[in-house]
Formats: structure tokens, C-alpha cells, sequence
RNA sequence: GCGCCCGUCGCUCAGCUGGAUAGAGCACCCGCCUUCUAAGCGGGUGGUCGCAGGUUCGAAUCCUGCCGGGCGCACCA
């Protein structure tokens, strides 16, 4: 039987494939299920299947005799030696062997081919939109790095992917830090160096605004100039927008993510659309007047008593708010860059404005009514408290501080193990070893907990080494790429036939060859999580392959040596293809 | 008050489109380095999955109600 596109791309698409057809074949009712999964013990073969029992019940036979009937129909004998029937009615599926070398040496030659899709789309991410007021800190990270791995997660399968970055360039606030800034550049003082402490240079106008009524009286006269396009005005706030933004960049640099400044696409952007939406919003009816201001009354949001959930558009006195910009933001997206799909990752707690914004948009037709709008929402970083994560004295903890920091303690730990070991590493490996996992180690603790769940930070366990960690993951790819310099090898040259003899070797090739299915499933629920789990599941199983497995050491046949290095080769390239996703870097030895 | 999220070994977290004996790391105990990096591997101790009902052949997972914690609910973003 010759294998179609769609059946080669993961087993437990094969899998489903031919039992859905045994089951249509043993006239079970096509509604019925297969449930494919694989098996979560030792002793119940490789992958199993659980549609037995449900389609047994629904009409009213025995499950097991139904599941022998389903073996009956089945035509697997090409990828399972055998299967067998237990408990209440699940077939558990021993795969051959020989099928899954083959599988994984196809894998081999062309890695990626298996992640592409079918049906390539465009897709919208907004991440990261930092507050070009004040310096990234710590409530930034998850943004940026979560919707950085979807990024490249996406683009890898082959979709066209648009980054935004809607930074916060606009608003009242503006007008104060221009005063500032204008002061600092009459006295002769160049851009960069008045704003080199942003958060400072914040603080100081903040204060020069409360305590003086003439300062505050020029910042909302800056504000009104701005807004209606004043060339002074103008270049003042392009001053500041431009180190602000350098400032961001160097953040992303550093944490290795791909937003570029040709990703910025901030508020002020879409400053000239607002004044229109609005009216538009009149137009259709769907925005009133109450209390002074612009508001639209969702009746699709509405309370238990029939309240519709109100949304301001245009506060008192004319001035825009964030839910305005969101909408001109949202219809750029749908009408100008068509995108099919339009992912936010943003805080939880601004999870009732998306659904505001979203259901507006819908109702306003400023989207295309086949697009899907998504609000990846996440949880909170905390303390060894359980409370937000602030630094000793209570303050917002920076985020270039915070990378610094880890960076700073990774490089100690990777010191103080290398003269334990007798070691000795250059100091621009130090360097570079130092950055890679302690970058890695911060984006790694974030990225593996759920998305959707506050987590508790803690440098101990991010930097322990040990366990679901990023550093245990580098070391699982040096440990690999050590061999293959110890053998005078590349991984990527390695051919020939792939056998799996040793049960730790099926285990791992199983597990390789599931990397397609994760992929799958994260680019549509956005769960970063499952394939750090995925990863460490990978590395695990490679450790303890390479303690019963030997593979340099004496005794051991050539062929019997190529198949491991190969195995080792598709373990070192699923490792780095999984952490590139989330943005960590690799090294050759640590 | 209404809405959203969360409650799983001592700690940090998985598992939640219902499936077999609830998993991992840390901590603790016992083993494994003259051979590919011991930042590793194997084994062990430890959990009435917040509580109570319900649905089901089967519930940590679905439904209802409580208890406990976090967050959000009109002019900041």
C-alpha cells in the first residue's frame, strides 16, 4: 500500500487513519472515535487505542469482542508487529522496529519537511508592546518571549507571519517627558545621554510635573501640539521615541528575539485613524453619548441582569483611549495586511478588554468575518512570596537588570564546575557559555510553565542545572556533540541504515519522531509549554540511551556504531530545532 | 455583587478534547565514574488530586454547589 502526504506525517495520523477505516469496515457508526494516543506505561505497548469501549457502548456490544473485531478489520502489519487487546477494551499496538528505523532515517534527510503545512496562512502576532515612557521590566518578559517562540513556530511550518510590535508611543504622558527632554537638550545635552536612565528620566519629569503648575501647564500644551502635528513638537518626540526604542532593541538582542524595528508599529500609528472610527462607530449606531463620553454598549457582553458591558471609545474632552487605538490596530490588520489569523499575546487581566475589542470588531465589520482573533492570555511572574515579582525593596524589577543577573550567575556556576572538573574553558567560551544558559535559563523557566498560570521565579531552580531546565537540555546536545568530536565526525553526514536494537533506542526514535504532532498542536492552542515537556522528555530518554547504548567503546561493530551516531545525530537536531524555537542558543561543550 | 483564572507528594510544576496502578524535578535515603562530559543514570520513601454531590462501564479531567487564593469590572494602558 503506498502512503499518501497526510499519512506519513506523524504515527498517530497512521494510526488513526487505519483504524477509522478497520471501524468503518466492521460497521461500527463513522462518528466513533479511534482515540489514538500513545501509551503512558511501559507494559502497554507503544501507542494504544481507546475507541473501543466508548463505540461498544453507544451500541450496546461487548467492548472487547468489539475490539477484536476492529483487530479483524485492521491492516497495520506494514508499522505494528502485534497488538493485543486489554482490561476493559484497549488495543494496545507494539510498533516494528524495522518501520520506525526506516521512519527515522527519512526524518534524517530532510528534518523540517514533516512540520510544514498544508495550508500556509497569514498570521498577525502582537507581543511585547512595552511603554516607550518608562524601561522594559519584568511584566514585558512573557510577552516577548512567548510570542517570539510562536513566531518562529509558525514561520518554521511554512506561514507568512507579521510581527507588530504596538509599542506605547502616545498618550498624555508624552507631554511631560517632552518638557523634560526639552530642558536637558537646551542645556547642550545630547538625547541619548539625558534618557541613558529612562526610569529615572520618568520619575524626574513626573516629579517636575506634580510639584510645578507651570511645568504641568506646558506639558498638556506639548500634548495638544503633538497630537495636531507640530514640526517642533514632532522632532522633540522623535528624539525620544528613537532611544527609547534602542533601548527595547537592545533588550531583544540580548534575549535573543527576533523583533526587529521594522516590527514597530505603535499607537501613534494609527493616531490619524481614530477621529474616523469613531464617527464611523456613530454612524452605524453602535456608539452613544452617556456621561459625557463616546461609549459603545455591548449587549453580547451583558451581565446576569441584561447590562450591556460598556466600552469607551472617546473619554471627556475628545481624548482617545487604548480600546480606540486597539480597534484601528485590529482593522490594519484584517483589511491591510490580510492576515488569517491575528494572535495577541497580552496579560490575563486585559482578557475582558480583548473580548471587548474582539466582539466591537466583529460587530463594526472591521474585520474580515473569516478571520480568527485570538487573545493568548498568561499569568503573572511572582516571588518566592506568591506575590508580583518587585525587587528587595519593593520596586519594578528591570528587565536588562534581571537578564544581566542571570547572565552574571550562569557564568559563575559554569566557572566553578569546570575548575571542579579539572576543566579549563577560554575566557570568551566563559563569556559566551555564561550568556547562552543564562538567558536560556530565564526564557526556559518562563516558556515551560503553563501559559495561563501565574509562576513562582526562582534563580535556584531556573539555575540549578538539574531537572525541566534549559541548562540540562544544552547539556544534553554538548553531551552529543562531544561524541561526534571524539569520533572526528559530523552529525550531518552520517548515512546508512539505522537499526533499533536496545529498547532504550526504540523509546527515544518514538519520541523523535513525534516532534510533528507538537508542533501541530501548539501553533493552534499556543502552549510553549508542551514542547519544553516534549524536549526534556527527548533529552531524558537520550541520557539513559546513552548509558545502556555505547557507542565509541570497544566492542562495538561499525554497523552497529553508524546506527548510534545517527540516533544521536536526529536527537542532537530535534533538541536544537525544539530550543531554537523558544529562542535559546546551543553550544558545542560546557 | 457579577465575570475570568487557579487549588495535584514537604517545595516547584506536568497531566484536564474522561481511560488501565496520578507523573517529573528539587529535598530525603540507597546504588553506579581505570571506558563516549556524573551539570548524568538506576532504585526507594512521599499524594483520600481543596470539600461535597452528580453524570459514566470508567472522573484529577465533565456538570452543580460550597471553601480558599489571584485578577478584572466607564473615561491610564
Amino acid at each position: 500500500m503506498t502512503l499518501s502526504k497526510s499519512d506519513s506525517s506523524s504515527i498517530k495520523a497512521i494510526l488513526s487513519e487505519h483504524f477509522q477505516r478497520a471501524m468503518q469496515s466492521a460497521g461500527i457508526p463513522s462518528e466513533c472515535e479511534a482515540h489514538i494516543a500513545p501509551s503512558k506505561k511501559v507494559g502497554f505497548g507503544d501507542y494504544q487505542a481507546n475507541g473501543a469501549m466508548a463505540a461498544a457502548k453507544k451500541m450496546g456490544k461487548n467492548p472487547r469482542e468489539l475490539a477484536q473485531l476492529m483487530i479483524d478489520h485492521l491492516d497495520i502489519d506494514f508499522i505494528a508487529e502485534s497488538t493485543e487487546i486489554a482490561g476493559p477494551g484497549f488495543i494496545n499496538i507494539h510498533l516494528r522496529n524495522d518501520w520506525l528505523a526506516q521512519q527515522l532515517q527519512l526524518s534524517r534527510k530532510n528534518p523540517t519537511e514533516a512540520l510544514k503545512t498544508q495550508t500556509p496562512q497569514t498570521i498577525v502576532v502582537d507581543y511585547s508592546g512595552p511603554n516607550l515612557a518608562k524601561e522594559m521590566h519584568v511584566g514585558h518578559l512573557r510577552s516577548t518571549i512567548i510570542g517570539d517562540a510562536l513566531v518562529r513556530l509558525l514561520e518554521l511550518q511554512g506561514h507568512k507571519v507579521i510581527r507588530q510590535n504596538h509599542v506605547g508611543d502616545w498618550g498624555t504622558q508624552f507631554g511631560m517627558l517632552l518638557v523634560e527632554l526639552e530642558s536637558h537638550l537646551q542645556g547642550g545635552e545630547q538625547a541619548e545621554l539625558a534618557l541613558k536612565d529612562l526610569e529615572g528620566f520618568y520619575q524626574r519629569s513626573k516629579k517636575h510635573f506634580d510639584e510645578s503648575e507651570e511645568f504641568a501647564n506646558k506639558a498638556r500644551d506639548y500634548v495638544v501640539k503633538l497630537q495636531s502635528g507640530d514640526a517642533e513638537m514632532l522632532k522633540l518626540w522623535n528624539a525620544f521615541r528613537d532611544t527609547s526604542l534602542a533601548h527595547s532593541q537592545e533588550i531583544y538582542n540580548k534575549l535573543n528575539v527576533t523583533l526587529m524595528p521594522e516590527d514597530v508599529r505603535g499607537e501613534s500609528a494609527y493616531n490619524d485613524d481614530l477621529y474616523v472610527l469613531v464617527e464611523e462607530l456613530k454612524q452605524k449606531n453602535l456608539a452613544s453619548e452617556s456621561q459625557e463620553a463616546t461609549v459603545v454598549f455591548l449587549d453580547e457582553l451583558a451581565d446576569k441582569d441584561g447590562n450591556p458591558s460598556p466600552v469607551i471609545i472617546q473619554k471627556q474632552g475628545g481624548g482617545y483611549l487604548y480600546a480606540t487605538s486597539d480597534l484601528a490596530a485590529l482593522r490594519y490588520r484584517s483589511n491591510i495586511l490580510m492576515a488569517d489569523r491575528l494572535l495577541y499575546f497580552i496579560d490575563a487581566r486585559q482578557s475582558l478588554h480583548m473580548q471587548q475589542v474582539f466582539t466591537l470588531a466583529r460587530k463594526a465589520q472591521f474585520v474580515n468575518n473569516t478571520a480568527s482573533l485570538e487573545h493568548h492570555a498568561f499569568g503573572t511572574m511572582m516571588g518566592s512570596d506568591g506575590k508580583p515579582f518587585k525587587t528587595r525593596t519593593g520596586g519594578t524589577v528591570k528587565l536588562a537588570d534581571l537578564l544581566d543577573e542571570s547572565i552574571e550567575r550562569a557564568e559563575k556556576l559554569v566557572r566553578s564546575r569546570s575548575e571542579e572538573k579539572g576543566v579549563s574553558l577560554s575566557e570568551a567560551e566563559y563569556k559566551e557559555i555564561g550568556r547562552k544558559v543564562g538567558i536560556g535559563a530565564i526564557k526556559y523557566a518562563d516558556l515551560s510553565k503553563t501559559r495561563t498560570n501565574d509562576y513562582i521565579f526562582n534563580w535556584e531552580t531556573m539555575l540549578s542545572f538539574e531537572g525541566n531546565t534549559a541548562p540540562y537540555l544544552q547539556y544534553a546536545y554538548t553531551r552529543i556533540q562531544s561524541i561526534f568530536r571524539k569520533a572526528k565526525l559530523k552529525p550531518e553526514q552520517m548515512t546508512g541504515d539505522i537499526f533499533l536494537a536496545h529498547v532504550d533506542e526504540k523509546t527515544l526514535a518514538i519520541k523523535l519522531l513525534q516532534s510533528a504532532e507538537i508542533i501541530e498542536q501548539i501553533s493552534h492552542d499556543a502552549y510553549p509549554h508542551l514542547l519544553c515537556n516534549y524536549l526534556y522528555d527527548v533529552a531524558s530518554l537520550y541520557m539513559r540511551f546513552y548509558e545502556s547504548c555505547p557507542i565509541l567503546k570497544e566492542g562495538i561493530s561499525e554497523q552497529e556504531k553508524n546506527s548510534r551516531l545517527q540516533v544521536c545525530a536526529a536527537t542532537a537536531a530535534t533538541l536544537k530545532m525544539g530550543l531554537e524555537i523558544l529562542g535559546i542558543e546551543v553550544m558545542e561543550r560546557m
